[in-house]
DNA sequence: GAGAATCTGTACCGAAAGGGTACAGATTCA
DNA sequence: TGAATCTGTACCCTTTCGGTACAGATTCTC
């Protein structure tokens, strides 16, 4: 199955979390309550977004994360890579050359590019605002008040 | 990471290869040797390649399998659809409806599905005559002799 | 300055999926 | 009748992912 990790589909709920955050900050703990999600994995989550530069930490007494831009302006592109590294749906990515020791005979490796290309920018175009249920409504009212609703991720508790 | 299964990648090579057989005809192992991979492997990718319609499946002495249509008709995501299932980057399908408990509850259901159609189209557009490296030469030559090469999947060799 | 609260980093374990193999059976042609 | 082929099932091993635990560093507050 082409899939994303759970650990990317978390990634998605608590960014929207934080975006919906009044002050814009959460703590670790926090956004674990929210989501309905263990702390060392929410940790964990978070601690790659901030090194990818999508979150800032605060440490500390009064600590947290927070986010360094509005959601409109982070592409779901850019969560997914953060989380799980480049995108492509085999290991043949422009982005990291040299790495297939069959590039030389191997004649469908540029045309896997063509179709790892297409995937990318289709998940680039999809802003981190459009994730969330205020999508629906109104994309300005991000700072209003809607948190600790229950959300759940996309669907992975599903059938296995 | 947003891979596609070794299974797959095969199945594009392997049907690649049948592709450019001058009777349109291949048994397994005729395949296994010209896509240098084992046996069982070929035989079960093929069996699902047949079960799906792309393949026809002739038993007994002078058997084989043959494609059902010309490469050009076949798109990457049925190759995909065939050997692994619906293509979708989590198990948000609408293909597959109700099987998620927290649909009610689930802000970015709609959107996943959005992302889901996105990549699908984009592998639709990809017919299997575009992957082998005939696409740079002439599209209209698969007849031709061109085979037993030594091609090797889509670089699922590389670093681990 | 001490203590509490927070983030940071590493290491580890168990479960699940995928990759790969083996074997017995059914079918067709010579 | 026998050889060659496809069909189907079952099984094991490896890798990856999900999840947990623990020690350390930093910052605020009293």
């Amino acid at each position: 199955m082409i899939r994303i990790t759970k650990q990317t589909d978390y990634g998605i709920v608590l960014l929207t979390h934080l975006a919906s955050a009044p002050d814009g900050l959460r703590t670790a703990p926090e956004l674990a309550a929210e989501a309905r999600l263990p702390l060392p994995m929410v940790s964990k989550i978070l601690k790659a977004l901030t090194r990818s530069g999508l979150l800032d930490s605060h440490r500390g007494a009064k600590g947290g994360y927070s986010m360094t831009r509005p959601a409109e302006g982070v592409s779901v592109a850019e969560v997914i890579t953060s989380i799980e590294g480049p995108i492509g749906i085999t290991e043949c990515i422009d982005d990291v050359p040299g790495e297939c020791g069959y590039a030389a005979t191997c004649g469908v490796r540029s045309n896997w590019n063509r179709i790892n290309l297409a995937i990318r920018e289709a998940l680039e175009q999809i802003s981190l605002a459009e994730m969330g249920p205020v999508s629906s409504k109104s994309l300005v009212s991000l700072g209003g008040a809607r948190d600790q609703d229950g959300q759940q991720p996309g669907g992975t508790e599903a059938t296995q």
